[in-house]
DNA sequence: GGAGCAACTTAAAGCGCTTTAAGATGTGGG
DNA sequence: CCCACATCTTAAAGCGCTTTAAGTTGCTCC
């Protein structure tokens, strides 16, 4: 019943106990367990049988401790996002085949990113990738001078960092523009709020709209990054009576939080009402939602991330870079022509 | 332009820098930075301000190294997953209080759980938060040999691990009580594939429906754990031709997606259907998601979780233990009575 | 047969911090 | 005035691994 523990409490097994076992110094044992070159086919073999025999695992605190470079690579992302986790996915995926591990810090309610950030520097991570950041660009200039930074998916006015991102502005000029063709002209948008990046989406729609000529009034309607926020502007439009032909939101979340109340509410989309999201994240390609959305690439967003961390931990650039990915609608079921077309 | 890096590049400043700028030895210095107690307030003061001055940080991994208590809890998680993400809010928080920190270790599309717990186990983590794991129950077993396990979210049969979990199949009993009492008999569930959760859940369903009398022919379509699994039922529903007057799902998800195909199909719900999910994640408290579901009371979960790690790794105790949480049924605006009552 | 090498192997010095036991200092009592 | 004792302070020994410079070997070749 009770679970005492034995009276050894069986330590775990260390490189030395390899190196005994095997009968061969730590260092040859080191060398043949990260596969470095030296070590003849014989010691090879026989450290490794040791460390099998023995169930061996090196202990990351020690080796990081003893390492030159870490080659650890902190993340901060907010664990509330879906497309945060999709990032993710793509990022250790890219990280691995350079041969570089993730460590993880997310942004909740009670942990904000300074700590996020704190965490990981004192993880001895060599370079830092923050996705979607809100830090002032002076903070994420200071970081950058400590360790390699890249931030993903906002600009960072003449910071110190590198940026790898989407062309924002562009990216709702293109749903404008596909929603134009179309024949809309009434096209609402919701913002997402005070942040770097609802700004630059904000005035690509607002420049986007202008260029539509008189009939392109520009509506915003306040908003952030939560479902919860588009569905109070589906609210706030079907309270003022005459919809809008279309609507842009700031990202997915909100665009799904509005499609659901519209939908409740019995308006049809796309035929009584256009939708266009932003990120073509996990949920946009749901087959229900099936949401037109503009893409963010997060592969190749994620790639030119890791990229742009080996190139400068490995490759020795020092200027710093911003990579803009230009941004691709995509098109599915929830736009239309307008009702009168 | 090019910035280049000084021609010092500045080390990080270590306990020993700290310790030679206040004028006393390392020891000191690292009694004081950790509130430790021995050092008289003068030498407190002048540590606490050398450290201030050279802007000190500790070296976790030097620390980890050192420290006879890693005071860490290596955390599994399903990055994809809403539920998880709250959970881990939940569990950050918890374990902050008793002076733990978190590792993550996410669960992706190529990144299995074996790998993740791997990684927890060589970074030092005394105890792991398995996150509706679904490793072997010997598995589980065997790595609670090695540190303290606790399971959640799914039973583990006889394992010598420690599992706090909802009860599955008095949740979704629960749902189907709730349904019944509105007057439904005509109950579809959609399953949540092959995992020992899904298993519970669908044996609840099953054994709910035949405490109905013969009205109650338990239906089960299959499913998973995503939007998409109920949106698929959904549809293979609405083509079967006759819809049942209430569905229970899998999860909140499953829930999501049956929704949504339900709504763009016209049917009205609750008027023509009632749904029901499970969890009570962010997913179903979303305004206009007003989702029915059975709550697994993350909160409470999550504090027996840490409640749980403490008291194995500070408090000495040594059977394993399970703690099932009776679930609660949320009612919320997804169930109604059917349609001819 | 010995110099010169290539191919391995290993001793030993850390990595930056914690911790323990021993040393220094000061205090009050006998 | 000296000793016992409480209060600080610190030297030094690790924590478990990596890495480099300094060995060993065993060959080949002249």
């Amino acid at each position: 019943m009770v679970d005492r523990d034995g009276p050894e409490p069986v330590r775990r097994p260390r490189l030395q106990d390899v190196a005994a076992e095997a009968g061969v110094s730590t260092a040859s044992a080191s060398l043949v367990l990260r596969g470095a070159p030296g070590p003849g086919s014989a010691t090879r073999e026989r450290v490794l049988d040791a460390a099998a025999r023995l169930g061996y695992r090196p202990d990351r605190a020690a080796s990081l401790l003893a390492r030159r470079r870490s080659r650890l690579i902190g993340v901060v992302m907010d664990v509330r996002s879906t497309f945060h986790a999709q990032l993710v996915e793509d990022v250790h995926e890219a990280a691995d085949e350079h041969g570089y591990d993730l460590v993880l810090s997310t942004v909740t309610r009670t942990r904000g990113e300074e700590r996020a950030v704190e965490t990981l520097l004192d993880s001895r991570c060599e370079a830092l990738v923050l996705l979607g950041p809100e830090l002032p660009a002076e903070r994420l200039g200071a970081l950058d001078r400590q360790v390699p930074v890249v931030v993903v998916g906002r600009p960072v006015p003449s910071a110190g960092v590198d940026v790898v991102r989407v062309a924002d502005d562009e990216g709702v000029a293109q749903a404008v523009e596909h929603l134009a063709e179309l024949g809309h002209r009434r096209i609402t948008y919701v913002d997402g709020g005070r942040g770097v990046i609802a700004a630059g989406r904000r005035g690509g729609f607002e420049r986007a709209m202008r260029r539509l000529g008189p009939a392109g009034q520009p509506r915003v309607l306040p908003g952030d990054a939560g479902e919860e926020s588009g569905a109070r502007a589906a609210r706030a439009l079907l309270g003022a009576g005459e919809l809008p032909t279309a609507v842009v939101t700031y990202n997915d979340h909100s665009a799904v939080g509005l499609l659901d109340v519209l939908l409740r509410s019995g308006v049809d989309v796309p035929g009584a009402i256009s939708v266009v999201g932003f990120d073509d994240g996990p949920l946009a390609r749901l087959a229900h939602i099936d949401l037109t959305t503009v893409s963010q690439e997060s592969a190749e967003l994620t790639r030119h991330a890791v990229a742009a961390v080996v190139e400068r931990l490995d490759g020795g650039r020092s200027e710093r870079r911003e990579v803009v990915v230009p941004p691709r609608l995509v098109v599915r079921s929830t736009t239309g022509p307008p009702a009168g077309a």
